[in-house]
DNA sequence: GAAAATTACTTCATATATTAACTATCAATA
DNA sequence: TATTGATAGTTAATATATGAAGTAATTTTC
């Protein structure tokens, strides 16, 4: 057991693995200020940005189903589920079984959500433009590269 | 209003700012993936990422406030009593009033919290070098700078 | 072609996050 | 010093996230 705590050298040594200097920390942060900065900018129209990302999917190709969308984004079935109850209460989007085969639910957007596809991406310009401030094109396209190679790494 | 839905052209205008490909959402889940890959190795001790944010305020400077905590990780004092609630009853902390300021809770490491400063960074490295396997250390150092400079923009 | 395995989705329990409202305490000031 | 205002923390309501378990429908396999 160590005789003195806090021990200086040790914390000195794990520095870049210790919050809130490491790298799963700053990515955390950087995504949940983004996400504050976008969800109130959604709140005028009472969406939050998981409904947002759902629409896009859909704005590229409407009648997804649960896990084409999940498989998009990357996020689990389970967590689908409960932001398209939300997004049906919101009349943004509608389920459908799927004829051919009954276990697969697809989702259609509706006329609302349709209209969202001009008003959105704007915003979301918005928030990305405030996010790069400073930053330039070459080095932002290289943020973009170097995520996508965190990203697959755990693929 | 579009006669063709979906809008080929206009999607292909705002591609970078929609889903997947937009900052936001490779933000997320480049953090999201560090999560889970992380939470999956504390499994064994029962531990949260989030407790381990808390305890690496902790090892540093033991006794903070919930408020100097948040403070430093960036995160509201509402989140923080969830999960001080829960390392209390993990036994991996204790809370006490400040005497000098009874509005003021302060956070005390037990020596349970203490032991696992030997135990938990070598840990988190390997989720960290999980991520960053492929890319050169001067680039892993320029993501550290970008994403503080993104960081920046919001405070 | 019936049993077993797989797939799609939902439900449940628990843990972040966020905002708003609330309590207790301290500080400022008139 | 009584009132006002600010600060620290908690609670409550809602929305992600995660893993595990459960249901229904489809495929595989023997």
């Amino acid at each position: 057991m160590p005789s003195s705590f806090p021990d200086a050298e040790f914390l000195d040594k794990w520095r870049p693995v210790l919050a809130p200097y490491n790298l799963g920390h700053q990515l955390k942060l950087a995504s949940q200020l983004m996400y504050r900065d976008f969800l109130e900018r959604l709140e005028p129209y009472g969406l939050t940005p998981f409904h947002y990302l759902v629409l896009c999917c859909l704005w590229e190709e409407d009648g997804l189903s649960t896990s084409g969308i999940a498989d998009k984004l990357k996020q689990l079935g389970a967590t689908l589920t409960g932001v398209v109850d939300r997004m049906e209460d919101r009349q943004l989007v509608y389920r459908e079984r799927d004829p051919s085969d009954r276990r697969v639910v697809r989702i259609w957007l509706t006329d609302d959500g349709k209209r969202l596809m001009q008003v959105l991406p704007p915003i979301g310009a918005e928030t990305i433009n405030k996010a790069t401030n400073g930053i330039p094109k070459a080095k932002q396209e290289e943020v973009l590269r170097l995520l996508e190679q965190i990203i697959h790494n755990f693929l």
